[in-house]
Parts: structure tokens; C-alpha cells; sequence
DNA sequence: AATGAATGAGAGTTCATTCAT
DNA sequence: TATGAATGAACTCTCATTCAT
């Protein structure tokens, strides 16, 4: 999508104009984030990167200024990724049980999407400066906030709150279960749920009498 | 104690047999944690950990035969640390509500004691074969099993289950406020606290029929 | 010649295409075989034989993967340069005398070939697996006991034999020779010449009667 | 033997006076050989050669000045051995073919004393100034002289001429069998006294008539 | 005298980046 | 524009030697 694309570019040396060059691009990330996925941050080198992608290295850095960048696009096309799975999840109809379901799927599909690229870029790669990755923050941030303003009437510091937990807490089952390579475990699953609803039924008696 | 001393020295060359070496090891291992705190795993150097330890290079070697060996020394030592908090916060009185405090206050203790060296050992580092790692992933996992089979019955697999679910959330609730230095918020851990009752509660309920 | 360029390249990390590439391998052997017959293998240093083939120490190790291939290259230059003065001293007509003046001959030239060198190579430097040494090794041999064949007959055991003696006395003197700085000596060459011949004969007379 | 004594002592540091002292040397200069039979040159390092002394490092440098050191006085225990071996073949009665027998049945003692590390110290180390080598070198040379002598009526020049022939051709055909590990096969033998015999012999016709 | 902890120069090797072609 | 040879700073690790105890 535009968007992607632009923030791809973010931090790219110059803009790919001719098709052949955007090819170019392409294959040089696909072949970065093999890499990256592969050895990790501290073995992830340029020249192995070239190699694999079928480019000079001389190309590779006509296109990034430094191997961070390099670094950043991948986080940026994989953050991309991941929120537009987020997009297909967010459906605002049907009861609790129903929408947390969906929730769930939708964290765990994102989860899917490249698990060892994942837990590279979240952990290892440092955040470089300006970095789009408060704006991905954001995003998510948005994305659960909105999940819990739809299943509880409250103001909006405890729901920012509330969205923060639940949404490191879902984080903390998922990725230690793709650690585990426990992902498509269906207990686990129904105990997120259940994790989830109860959190959010706890949660509406609190709007009768916050006790503190 | 006499046990994380004999852990600290597994990745080591030889022991330290004077007071002298002892001290050696000791500032050579402040060093290299303030390194890998700071630099992370891909720029830990062992020049620079001589260096601020104020120690010949080959003093450092003299006692760990490698970079990695440093690093999984550090490990075990902050692993050790983690484990006498988990043991401090370890008692079985009182009740759900109280217990849960004491659970919750434990594992932010936790957390404090050194959160960027915490990340680079956990997430980093890359584990050594037969690292004492797994070792201390039991006695972790552990803690978690024991406290939910105080507070609920139900068979060794729900409860398993249930133990791995809620370490995770925990952790993960835990580790993002540590990441945003929000781990000293009342409210945060009100919510974690409400959190972790939510779910053994509904638990309860899952005894007398277990809806699947 | 084309072979002895492919045999170089056997420890090579890959082929130079460009004729830069080239000039630059060549600079780099040239150089390493230099400091090779200065230093000996245990002070052999790549730093040293990068600077003073006015190179840098990464070009080296572009085409060269450790220290170990960089004098195995050389040595295999060497040994090429040895088997071709064999080839030009393997003439077969003539009389006996003439042959072991050839033989003789042929032998000299080949220990004035780069002496330090030479002795660095043969006794220094740790065969690799699968040296192209043994290679050399056989061809040699192959040459004495052709020379034997000619001028005896005699069993293939005997021959292999005797040809071993031949072989291994003539290097003992030649090599001494050479230590001592008297390989131009002529009195020695005919003594040698006279060694050799005084073999043969002698063994011609087992012919009719082998005392054993 | 007091010569022997005196000779190890000229690279050390200090003479060791008391019996114990002496039993430390020689402790080191046991473990030193075996080092560096096993090592080679390249790899002899003074640390292992202490451990496996059972001795510290700083007492070995009590006694040897510097690595050389170490290894010149194993050099000359090594060349003191090799001297006995030649005086015990030194029978200057019976025959021709007898006296041969007996020169070969003592260099092949000689090159049994300890191959490898013969190899390593011949080739290897290398000789530092005013080495004692020198000195053994001559006594070598005279043992051939010598025996050349008794059997040759010819001119000086000549006689230390077809000694040193005589000489290398004998080291370089024993060292090549050692090599091969055949220092103990029958037939090398015979064709070596073969050898020795005819160039002896061959020369007794140059007495009547020198043609050159 | 004996010890062995400590030193640090220096070796081999990697890899991000440049730039002549 | 594309290439990839070339660069060299930086990193890990070894080992001869010293010196406080």
C-alpha cells in the first residue's frame, strides 16, 4: 500500500524510480531478512546479504546508507505486516466471547508471520533515532485500546491502563508460546481467553464500585 | 551463598584460589555486566570489559576462556540473584489476595534488579550448550506451578497449563512497563493484581464444570 | 603454465578473474614466500607479508582464507617450479655417465631454486589435508625410479628399492651441500657423480648373483 | 659426563648447585623435549612446559633465561646422546664390509634416540649465536673423517671431501627412512652398506689413477 | 627459592564501507 | 547504474615474560 511503500523509503538512501530498481529493493530485503531471521543482529553482515540476494554489495548500499537502514526497512515491512492482520481482526460486531476470540487469532496470526525474524527485530536490532517504530507503537497501542473502550465503559486513564495490561499480557502468552513453538496449541488458546475474559468481566464490576 | 558460587564458576578456567583472584573475578565480572548492559550482546568487547575493569586482557582470559563464557557467568550470577527474590517472596500463608500481592511485588523485584542487563541475558545472548539456563527455567517455572496449585484445584495438565499462561502474561505485563520505566506505578500493579485474581477466580468456577 | 596456475588455486578462496586480481595474488605469494624463507613458519605473519606486498591485510584474505592456504599456495608453487627443472632433466639417451651428470645436474638446479625457502617448505610448514603435497611426493619418487629402471634391471621391488636409497642419498648430500653454501662446488658434484655411479655399478654385478 | 654437564649450562641462567635444583632442571628439560617432540617449534610454549614439569613458570625462568634457552639446552642433552651412540661405533678393527656394517647399525642408533623430536631440532629451532652446534657439528664430521681415514689412503682435501658426501649421503638416506618409518626394514640396510661400500671401494681405484 | 597471578604486545581474522572501473 | 576488489579499524585470543608475595 502507499503508505508502506513511503515508510519503507524512510530509510532508504534515495527513491527506487525505475521498476528494475524497486525489484532491486525487493530482493535485497527479501534476502536481509532470510539473513537477519538466519544469524541474528550480531552476525547479520552486508556482504552476506549481498551475496545471498544476488547483488553487489555496491548496489546494496546504493540503495541503504548503512546496514541499520537495512535493518529498519525489514522492521518497517514486517511492522507493516503485522498491521494489517491487526486491520483484518478488528471487527467490532458480535458478543465479548466472540470478539475476544478474534482478538486472539489475530495476535497469534501476527505471531505467525515470521516468529524468528519477530523476536530479531523486537529484541536485537537497536531502534534507530526517529525510528517508525513509536508511530507501529502507537498503532498497536490504538489497536488495543480500542478493543477494551468497546467492552467497558470507563474513564480513559484506567482504560489506557487496562489496554496496557491486557496488551502486554497477550504479548507475554504468545511470544513465549512461539518460543515454545506452542502457538497452535488449542488450550493455550481457550486459557488466553479465558485469561482475557475474566480480566474484562472483573473489570466491569469495577465500574460499580472502584475499589482501590 | 556457597551453591551460586560454584554456579558462577562452571564457565569458568580455573577457580580463583587466592583473595586476590577473587577480587579479580569479581571486578572483571562488574565490568563486563555494565558492558553487556550497556552495549548489548553485539558490541559486549572483551577489550573494553578489561579495560574498565582496569585489568589486563589477559587476566580476563586467565579466567574465562572466552567471550561467551564471560557472558554466561554474568547470566547465571543475575540468575541467581532472581531466584533468592523468587525464594524471599515464596510464602504460602494467608490469602488469594494477599498471596498475589506477594507474587506480584516478587516478580517486580525481580525486575528491578538490573532491567537492561535482564533484556540482553534473556533475549540475547546466545545460550551455550548445556547452559544452566534450562536449570533455572525449571526452578522458574516452578515458582509459577507451585503457586497455582495453592490456589486451585484441578489436574497436574490444567494446572500446567494454566502455571505457563500465567508466568507469561506476568512476564509480559512486567517486562513492558519495565520498558517504558513504568514499573513503579500503583495502578499498573493494581491492574496486574486484578489480573492475576480474574483468572485463578474464574478458574474456580472451571471445577465444578469444566466448559471446553 | 595453465596447470600450475590451477594447482595455486587449490587453497584459494576463489579464482581472480581481472587482471588486477591477478597481479595482486601475485604480489601477495611473492611477498609471503619471501618473508616465508626470512622468518621461517612460526614468525610467518600475515600482517607482515600484507605490508610489505603493499597490500592490505583484507585483500590478503580475500583470496586466501588463513595463513595455512598462504603457504600452501607458495609451497605449491614450489613444487611446480621443482617438477618442471625434473622434467627438462629427464633425458634418456646417452651413456650412463652422461645420465648421472643430467640426474646430478637437475638435482642442483633445483636446490638453488630458492633455498630458504625450500627448506622452510619441506620441513616447517604443517601439511594440510589433502596436500597437494603427496602429489608432489609421488612424481619425485617416480623420477628416481625411473632413472633406476633405465640403467638396472632388476624386481620392481628391488628397483623401488634402491631407488629410494638413491633418491634420499642424493637429497642428503645436495641438501647439506646446500646448508653449507657449496652447491657450486664442483669437486663435490663429481663426488657425487662418483656415488651414485659406483652404486649402479655395484648393482649391476647383483644381476648374476645377489649376496644377500 | 663432565662435558655433558657443562654443555647444558652454557644457555642457562645460573648453575643450579644444590641436588635439588639439579633435579628441577632436569625435571624441565624432560618435560621441554617431550613438548616439543609433540609441539613442534611453532607450538612450544614455555607455559605448558612448566604445568607438565609439575613446576611453576616463574621457577623455569629461574633457571632458563628465555624459550631458546630452554630448547638450545634440550639441543645439546640431544647432541651429547648422539655423541655417546658414535663413540660406541667407533671400532676401528676388521674388515671393510664389517666396519660399514657397524657405522650404519650406529647411525640408525643414533636416529632412534628420539625421531621426532631429532626432526623438530635439526630443522626446527632455530640456532642462536655461538650455538654449542657448531661444536657438535665437528665432532660429526670427524667421526666420518675419521672413518673415511682408516679405510682411503688419499690427500686431505679429497678425504674431507668424500667424508662429507659420505656424511649427508648416510643422514639423508636414514632421516628419509625415518621419516617413512623404516628405519628397522633389512633390505634398507643392506642397499645402504651397498652403497657405502661401492663409493668406498670405487674410490680406492682413484689412489692409482685420479681421472677427472 | 619458589610461586603463579598478572601483564600486554601482537597474531589471525572479519566485515562495514568506499571507490575505481 | 552496477560492480566487486580493496581497505583497515576492530575484535578475539595467545603466550613470553615479570614481579609481588
Amino acid at each position: 500500500m502507499n503508505t508502506r511503500v513511503t515508510d519503507t523509503m524512510r530509510s532508504m538512501r534515495k527513491a527506487p524510480r525505475q521498476r528494475r530498481s524497486q525489484v532491486m529493493v525487493d530482493v535485497i530485503l527479501q534476502a536481509a531478512a532470510r539473513v537477519l531471521a538466519k544469524n541474528g543482529w550480531s552476525k547479520f553482515n552486508t556482504n552476506e546479504v549481498a551475496r545471498i540476494a544476488g547483488v553487489s554489495i555496491g548496489s546494496l548500499y546504493q540503495y541503504f546508507p548503512n546496514k541499520l537502514a537495512l535493518a529498519e526497512a525489514i522492521r518497517q515491512q514486517h511492522l507493516d505486516a503485522i498491521l494489517q492482520v491487526l486491520a483484518a481482526a478488528t471487527i467490532e460486531e458480535g458478543e465479548l466471547i466472540k470478539r475476544i476470540e478474534r482478538l486472539v487469532d489475530g495476535v497469534i496470526a501476527v505471531h505467525l508471520i515470521n516468529p524468528s525474524l519477530h523476536r530479531v527485530l523486537l529484541d536485537e536490532v537497536p531502534l534507530s533515532e526517529r525510528s517508525a517504530h513509536e508511530d507501529f507503537e502507537q498503532r498497536y497501542a490504538q489497536f488495543y485500546r480500542q478493543f477494551v473502550e468497546q467492552n467497558l465503559q470507563a474513564d480513559a486513564f484506567r482504560t489506557s491502563i487496562a489496554a496496557k495490561v491486557l496488551a502486554s499480557a497477550v504479548e507475554g502468552v504468545v511470544h513465549d508460546a512461539s518460543r515454545r513453538n506452542e502457538l497452535d496449541s488449542n488450550e493455550l488458546k481457550q486459557e488466553l481467553q479465558k485469561l482475557i475474559h475474566a480480566y474484562l468481566e472483573s473489570k466491569q464490576g469495577d465500574k460499580i464500585a472502584t475499589p482501590e
